[in-house]
DNA sequence: AAATATCATGCAATATCGTGCAGCATGTGA
DNA sequence: TCACATGCTGCACGATATTGCATGATATTT
């Protein structure tokens, strides 16, 4: 087996199981523990995991939430995101914010599909190193590190001059009264710029999102043009929001 | 049996099964592992495959970069970094090239260190996010995938309208003769755009690039101030860099 | 605090690597 | 035909990489 192989085994691995045990890895390889434990440390070395007693978890904090905080939420999220990337369409400009469910989309787009994605999420960029078909383009700025997301003046400028198809918006609060909100004002700001160059803006909401209001207001529903929730979404909480005239996808 | 005819084989098997072993190759087509080795060293020089130990595996994996890297030029790299972050002082605003002996770089670093870092790479945004004291402006562009760096006139453009004092470049080839190159002409350009706005330029250079040219040049030993290399290398391939008045610093 | 599990490191055995060299076939020009 | 050049292959050999084990250190659990 060759080593490199093997590290990508367990990347692969930790990417769909969200965590790695080094004895139980080092059995199904037929290899000793140290060998596993090497490659470990070796892959922590390049940042592309977290090393813990053990074994090993996701590097980066967005993808380490996934992992641990095992809740439905993350179902909830994986199927929005499937949803969500199949609403892309070939030779579509799209921008994708940052956030866990933004990166799952990204993850979940076809490897193939030829297509521009415009993000200000370093998180999103690397999900999208794999996606042959998919042309990349980031925006820079000052990089706001409790959502690794770059903002201010320098990202909104370039955003201006931009225009994208389809605009992704992950918020941290849906709510009938207070709009879509979030929790920074730099964010909201940067939000508020994508929304102005998109064609289409779509929210991604799971479910803990709905009814939930945070600090800083982004944009209310007139600006957006759809939202997308998880099937499991109870009614009550929706019927409002398509009186306001949205339209709801439900995963 | 013509060798033209050999690598074909040998390709249509990388696209077919994923992965070659040079061993089993050569039983299989009843020649030496010599042979084999030649034809994959050839193919890998060609870009059609990626080489590692003990086979091959197909070019475009994402997991080129670590493949590459082979474990003494590991440690090799984890010297350089920290002889690089022990430079870095307090208040500076530093510009980190992407590629992995940066990335370990942005890891070493103090995470107390009130510090700006520049950056066109995702992953070293990604490696600074736990570093309070650290602040990060992301420079936006295209994503040229191979790398993961942006670049392009947008990064070029963003480049020019910052200063550093310190900018810590990374090459692969670092050559008496042809100077400093990289592979890819776009990074080339911005690395040069970096170099104009830099007050003092360092060189990150593991042993592997010592001696080594690739198809875009840089800069010259003009426009650099600084190398830090490992403590293993060669005199030999030192002195002549000494003589063109390279500042040489061995970890 | 004791028992257990996991860890990092050094070391030795083995496998693989790259290079130089020689043998062999084929091609070429005189 | 002969002498020679060229290209391909296998072998030898010193260098490098990989792996498992031993060992003492560290972490986790009871």
């Amino acid at each position: 087996m060759l080593t490199t192989e093997r590290k990508a085994l367990l990347l692969d691995a930790l990417g769909k199981e969200g965590r790695i045990v080094a004895k139980e890895f080092s059995q199904k390889l037929g290899l000793s523990e140290d060998t596993i434990r090497r490659d470990l440390r070796e892959l922590a070395g390049e940042g592309l995991l977290q090393r813990v007693h053990g074994g090993a978890l996701p590097a980066s904090k967005a993808l380490k939430d996934l992992s641990t905080r095992r809740n439905v939420s993350v179902n909830d999220k994986a199927e929005i995101a499937k949803v969500a990337a199949g609403m892309v369409k070939e030779g579509q400009i799209v921008f994708l914010d940052g956030g866990t469910t933004t990166i799952r989309l990204a993850r979940v787009l076809p490897k193939a599909l030829k297509a521009t994605v415009v993000t200000h999420s370093p998180d999103v960029v690397t999900a999208l190193l794999d996606h042959p078909g998919v042309d990349v383009e980031l925006i820079g700025g000052h990089i706001y590190k409790h959502s690794n997301v770059s903002v201010g003046a320098v990202a909104i400028e370039a955003i201006s001059q931009i225009r994208v198809d389809l605009y992704f918006m992950g918020v941290t609060g849906i709510h009938v009264e207070h709009g879509l909100t979030t929790g920074d004002r730099e964010e909201a700001a940067v939000k508020r710029a994508i929304c102005r160059q998109a064609a289409e803006t779509v929210v991604l909401g799971s479910r803990e999102k709905l009814g939930a209001v945070s600090a800083y207001s982004v944009v209310g529903f007139d600006d957006v043009d759809g939202l997308i929730v998880s099937r499991k979404c109870s009614e009550d909480l929706l019927t409002p929001l398509r009186d306001l005239g949205m339209q709801i996808i439900s995963s």
